[in-house]
DNA sequence: GTGCCCATGTAATCTGTTACATGATTAG
DNA sequence: CTAATCATGTAACAGATTACATGGGCAC
């Protein structure tokens, strides 16, 4: 996955460490002691290219070589994996929430349904901003949570 | 995430493996050296009960104690992360798409159409099947799937 | 009995996490 | 100069994967 950054330029394991932090994703860390490894192995495997850059620090530049392009391109192209479900961690609560006694599901779903209108809100203000990156997927993960606050409305109103 | 099967019973760690062997999930194989070392594990934490049951087989039926259903109840009404974005293997594509030559990204478009499309016809006959458990999941899965296919005509159709 | 499947594991390996360590540069 | 921060790591640990090992019951 580190290829979808370095598909992004040549740059330093710390900038690349720095996206990973800024990056509001939660499941990932960017923790030093998984980027610099996985850098290092990268680099052995012939996914990355090294230059040394003279530009005072000691800093090495790193950059897809071909066969690091390639693996980027087959991630990208694999339609078997991006359709997949993935691991929704709201839908792999859904049916457990059926199981409570009526009135803990009443005020869990509740506190759902007002949990993801404030991270909608909080989306569609990030939307606003012009320098945000990686607009499609921002977009994208509205719409799916607004599929799922639907899907939240329809689950309320039910025996 | 073993409490979600542990929620469903008492049962042996043979039953549990099967149960991950037999969900299409993918995103977690089910192999025995995560379930034998996760339960006893969890078994050495507290969070769950052995009890030894003289059917023949040397087999110990585990099920949850009252810290382990305490945990299971954690983790169904954590709100916070239900309502996280996960780790969408098609949404962290969404915009490295973007970037590939018109061509390829029309075609590529194409294939991912078809194939939610083809998953959607997988999805909606399991619905159809009476003894189908997670049967609200599985709605709920369709539905985002719908979302990701919306989401892909509206980017088809672009400059 | 022999072979096969059931059920339970262990070993080696890989990768991610937290927490700590180190040298280089910049602010005061 | 000293302290903070930048940039790069290492160490110890946790948990998942594959592949192999083991022992009991059943079919033939």
């Amino acid at each position: 996955m580190l290829s979808v950054i370095n598909g992004l330029g040549s740059c330093t394991p710390y900038q690349v460490r720095q996206n990973f932090l800024s990056s509001r994703s939660r499941e990932w860390s960017g923790s030093a002691g998984a980027v610099y490894p996985a850098i290092r192995r990268m680099h052995a495997g012939g996914l990355l290219r090294a230059q040394k850059t003279e530009d005072g620090r000691r800093s090495v530049r790193f950059s897809l070589s071909a066969a690091g392009r390639r693996a980027f391109d087959a991630w990208i192209k694999d339609v078997e994996r991006a359709c997949g479900s993935g691991l929704d961690p709201f839908r792999c609560r859904a049916d457990q929430w059926d199981l409570l006694p009526a009135i803990e599901r009443r005020a869990l779903l509740q506190a759902l349904r007002r949990k993801l209108e404030q991270r909608l809100a909080t989306l569609g203000d990030l939307l606003e901003r012009p320098d945000i990156e990686e607009r499609r997927a921002l977009v994208l993960e509205i719409e799916l949570h607004k599929t799922r606050l639907r899907w939240l409305e329809r689950e309320s109103a039910r025996p």
